[in-house]
DNA sequence: CGTGAGATTGATAGCGTTCAACTGTGGTGG
DNA sequence: CCACCACAGTTGAACGCTATCAATCTCACG
């Protein structure tokens, strides 16, 4: 009975009991998609957000050309292709890479959440804020760096995130991407992917197996190609009190 | 006595009273600054916020090897950098372009904002949410379009944005900007901005008289260059009803 | 008229694409 | 159990876009 979003959420904050349980009223509707699905089409109406429960799923946009660009992966407690709420049809395209679980929640949820529980309003702002930095990182790096270093950088971008979701100790992961995945997340072909990746191995710093991702030296790696973590923690010193009714909260905490 | 962030609002949502009088609380501090003046220096702590008055800036992050990435350019009505707010230290470069007036507001306030009026903050979500994906298109095109395409979507983006900002009728405006600072922004070098707006001139789409920017054909060029506008509408279905005092609102609503 | 910043243009080199071929591997049907 | 197939990964060669570096030009300004 774990809920992903709460958990989420409680790394950075210490939720009232009402707080969580709102968060828990959103993930009363599961789906399953098998590996490979399409959840929501870019340009499409949609009537629904996704709490990502379990597997990996990835948001894409495609171009004028036909090329496919990926934005973001989503991993377990991810509010997926949130940015879409500012329009009624989906601004990106979600699509299931591994087999996946995922709560449905209607838009309006998202709204009555916000007067409900401001507090968690604002921190969905931050967590939100957080990810609009991490794509303008790798809009940075995508434009002016070479692609040995953008691919180490969306990799060790990828494991950070890991070890927030799965708190993973290691530098070890699986990558469950096709090398043309990997392509259309860091803005080159498949073949000079796999070009990168001989030259990341040769370095010394990386080293494959199949799936199998290992960072060899992270810190080495991190510092050679300037990446900058952006997912440890979000701020929560500008957040309003926790609700306007400050005594029934207290009772809650400690009941919880 | 406009109040920008309320006009930019306004824009997407009838505000009541009290909604507003909450807005123009955030505008008390003035501060104005000269052409090129650093506002906010990314890693630095800061304390405040910044609401667009009048002029042009931009927010900037700076890459290993030392070059810029310029991330977004903010006009009338716009909160800057507000992606920030995620830490104590700030995520980007804010610098003034032009000469430029803003109201200073405390990263509590927006907090004491979302608290007191779930309203807008939902609605500055959505609006936020907006400029995620317009991050996100610009990531696309630099990842994957030739120079002048990138040129090109940039400019009608810029106009766009201009449009509803000014409300200015045309396909001509200033643009305030070093084609070193385009570069910055599209992933160039100005060498290659220069011969990219060279070609753009030679389709007869585009016209330039020194900072002079004329779109022959607004719809043929973003038909050519496959341009999403992503900044006419936010979607407020999803909003949660204006207060917990229905009753009020439309009081007041109706005096206002 | 000198000065300096920005714009423009040219020559060259390199990175990444494109296209194509080949290899390896896991799954499927006979 | 094996032949076959599809797909991903790998590698090579040639091309083209963009960076780099440098020189020149333009223009506003003191």
């Amino acid at each position: 009975m774990v809920s992903p979003l709460e958990t989420r959420l409680s790394q950075h904050l210490p939720l009232t009991f009402a707080e969580r349980d709102a968060l828990q009223w959103l993930e009363r509707r599961e789906q399953r998609f098998i590996a490979g699905k399409v959840i929501v089409r870019e340009g499409e109406a949609y009537e629904n957000l996704h709490i990502v429960a379990s597997g990996w799923l990835h948001g894409s946009i495609r171009l004028h050309d036909g090329s496919r660009q990926i934005l973001r992966f989503y991993f377990v407690g991810d509010l997926t292709t949130a940015f879409s709420i500012a329009w009624r049809h989906s601004a990106a395209t979600l699509t299931a890479v591994s087999a996946c679980t995922l709560y449905e929640m209607p838009r309006a949820a998202l709204g009555r959440l916000f007067r409900d529980h401001p507090r968690l309003g604002a921190l969905l702002y931050a967590v939100s804020a957080s990810e609009h930095v991490a794509t303008a990182d790798r809009l940075a790096s995508i434009g002016r760096t070479a692609g040995m270093y953008r691919v180490a950088t969306f990799l060790l971008d990828i494991r950070s995130r890991l070890l927030v979701v799965d708190g993973l100790a290691g530098a070890t992961f699986e990558l469950p991407l096709t090398q043309q995945d990997l392509g259309d997340a860091v803005g080159l072909t498949k073949a000079h992917v796999n070009r990168s990746l001989k030259s990341l191995e040769a370095t010394g710093l990386l080293e494959r197996e199949g799936k199998i991702i290992r960072i060899k030296d992270v810190d080495a790696l991190t510092k050679l190609v300037g990446f900058k973590d952006r997912h440890g923690h979000v701020a929560i010193d500008w957040l309003p009190p926790s609700a306007n009714f400050g005594d029934i909260d207290h009772n809650e905490t400690t009941v919880a």
